[in-house]
RNA sequence: GUGCCCUUAGCUCAGUUGGAUAGAGCAGCCGCCUUCUAAGCGGCAGGUCACUGGUUCGAAUCCAGUAGGGCACGCCA
């Protein structure tokens, strides 16, 4: 339940009685009222801006109509007291049985708390990492993948149907010096000495498995023969080899993709010509020379006569080439055919997640989606920002060369996938993350991983006391519903209820603003809340969950104290990260 | 030169899609452990929301411009 929605409605109501009363005129427009929580708690539990937006339409003062609906709101069963502040807003507070109503929900719910019906089931297409198969993932990727897989598992759980795909780069340039490079180290493999790597090749160590793989397999079949003799079987074999690896570096962050779609297969299919044709019928497409870019002008440039999609009409700065001059297609001719075959797939609402490098392709994407599907489609980008490493405050200096580069696989193995995966979720996704090795392993409240962990391991560990000490009584979820929970009644209970309470609405404004970071600071706004009532346990005695003398006010707290390890179990399970029960 | 992103407390960052007196954490200062895990909690102090205009009942948020930082800029992906 999202009870802002509940209240929306209860708002409606008062409008619509308004209306019939003849105090307000019909036919207003309501969508921009707006219930939610006010940022000053003081002011109240629920505050609704009604007065204010129906105001000028309606003719009558926002004080005054403000008024007119707080007498209609002052009949609800639930609330307590309407006040009419600052401007026109009406702050509602709500009876405290109403709140811990709210917690018996939880307590039903479970970790399945939050869970939404917002999506409606609608298909969505989330397509994240998509490395080039052409190395291990590094630590950027890995901080796309756990957006990727964040935002799906946040989208999922508000009621969208995810599909969570990896596009393979494996046709174009790079997976032919791929394929050279690995038949250099094949050769090396079969005893040749190849020295160094020259320009051009990929010089990475993970080759040379790669490589003797292939001399296993396939012995010196393909030494002394022509490149086009070896080239397409090196090539598949090196990508399936990489991909392998890939997967292997996804698995150990907990990520696995429910479909890869392979760009080479879709070209090969043929995949390209319908969505061009399409273009080409709507006059998006002609033969033409790109005026040459400002500013530094590369060495080579020369105006060239290309085939150009008319971007430009859909927002774009400049019109974009889909062949090169040796008449092949460019990745962006592959990629929008790509997005056509997702939306086809069913997908009107795709995501893609990409890092910050690739910046300036998305209004040509979009423009290409918005072309392509009448407007039907959606494309939203996610563009993710650097990842800084550090080791206690020292830059990680990373470079290929000296052999200092840090792959993903090396971070998660150091620090743990749970730690990893919150840690890339800690900020906004354009925004730049340090990640510093020596903090994020740290046992301290400056580690949010860790602050929020134990809030976990604490609530459940003061369940596991309390099973201990009252071996008869009922101490279930479904069965701590059930207890007396009007005898909750100091505020730092009431006010945890309240957090614990804003959790479905946070997850569907998470969800609808596709920003899964979200998630990770209310965790810690619940664990704070959890940490300062454990607290007040030790000043006052009688604040303790566990009181030995009164079962009854025991199981009422137990029930507070489980409904914030659902909670946070289900925040940290939409991040993938798995509740613990102990700190170790 | 153009486009996109960013600029909020000493530092790192939130800011619920335009709401009321702009919030956390760290660092600083003051308190709190014979106790359900102190691996923690409470309090104080800290602000020209980069700057200038505009839009309106109301702007950190939207628009225009300025300054600074990052990324990208035909046949790479």
């Amino acid at each position: 339940m999202n009870l802002f929605r509940y209240f929306q409605d209860s708002v409606a109501v008062a409008l619509g009685e308004l209306v019939a009363e003849g105090a307000l005129p019909a036919g207003l427009d309501a969508s921009r009222i707006a219930v939610e929580p006010p940022r000053d708690p003081s002011h109240g539990d629920i505050s609704t801006n009604a007065a204010m937006v129906l105001s000028k339409p309606a003719g009558v003062k926002p004080r005054d109509l403000a008024d007119k609906f707080a007498v209609k709101l002052r009949a609800h069963p639930e609330v307590t007291g309407v006040e009419v502040a600052g401007p026109g807003f009406i702050n509602l507070r709500i009876r405290d049985s109403f709140w811990q109503a709210r917690l018996a929900d939880i307590l039903r719910a479970g970790r399945s708390y939050g869970d939404s019906t917002a999506g409606g089931g609608k298909p969505v297409n989330i397509e994240y990492v998509s490395a080039n198969p052409t190395g291990p993932l590094h630590v950027g990727h890995g901080r796309g993948a756990v957006v990727g897989d964040a935002l799906a598992g946040l989208l999922n759980k508000a009621g969208f149907k995810v599909c969570r795909e990896y596009y393979i780069n494996d046709a174009g340039a790079q997976v032919d010096v791929l394929a050279r490079s690995t038949h250099l180290r094949y050769r090396e493999a079969l005893g040749e000495t190849v020295g160094d790597i020259p320009e051009g090749y990929y010089p990475g160590e993970y080759l040379k498995d790669v490589g003797r793989a292939l001399a296993e397999r396939d012995g010196p079949k393909w030494l002394g023969t022509p490149e086009a003799e070896w080239l397409a079987t090196v090539r598949q074999f090196a990508i399936d080899a990489l991909m392998i690896g890939i997967k292997e570096d996804l698995g150990a962050l907990g990520i696995r993709h429910d479909l890869f779609s392979s760009e080479r297969k879709l070209v090969e299919a043929g995949a390209i010509q319908a969505p061009l044709e399409a273009l080409t019928s709507a006059g998006l497409i002609y033969e033409g020379v790109l005026e040459p870019p400002k500013g530094k002008l590369p060495d080579d440039w020369e105006p060239r006569p290309q085939t150009l999609f008319k971007s430009t009409e859909f927002g774009d700065d400049v019109d974009r080439p889909l062949k090169k001059s040796d008449g092949a297609w460019t990745y962006f001719a592959a990629d929008i055919a790509y997005h056509l075959d997702k939306y086809r797939r069913g997908y009107a609402e795709m995501i893609d997640v990409w890092g910050a490098d690739h910046g300036g392709y998305v209004k040509r994407m979009q423009a290409a989606v918005k072309a392509l599907t009448e407007g039907k489609g959606a494309l939203d980008v996610k563009l993710c920002q650097l990842v800084n490493l550090f080791d206690g405050g020292v830059p990680v200096r990373m470079s290929k060369r000296a052999g200092t580069f840090v792959t993903l696989r090396d971070v998660v193995d150091e620090v743990g996938k749970d730690v990893f995966r919150f840690m890339m979720l800690i900020r906004k996704n354009d925004q730049a993350l340090d990640f510093d090795f020596a903090k994020v392993t740290e046992q301290s409240k400056d580690n949010p991983v860790f602050y929020v962990q134990y809030a976990h391991a604490r609530a459940t560990s003061v369940l596991r006391h309390a099973a201990e000490q009252f071996p008869a009584a009922e101490l279930t979820s479904e069965a701590l519903a059930g207890a007396v929970l009007n005898r909750l009644t100091d505020p730092a209970e009431i006010s945890l209820i309240k957090i614990l309470a804003s959790w479905p609405r946070l997850v569907e404004s998470a969800a609808e603003a596709h920003e899964p970071h979200r998630i990770a600071f209310y965790l810690q706004e619940v664990a704070a809340g959890f940490h300062g009532l454990w607290n007040k346990g030790k000043e006052d005695a009688t604040l303790r969950f566990i009181l030995s003398d009164d079962t009854e006010m025991t199981r009422a707290r137990l029930a507070l104290v489980q409904g914030v390890a659902h909670v946070i179990a289900s925040g940290l399970i939409v991040f993938g990260v798995e509740p613990v029960e102990e700190m170790r």
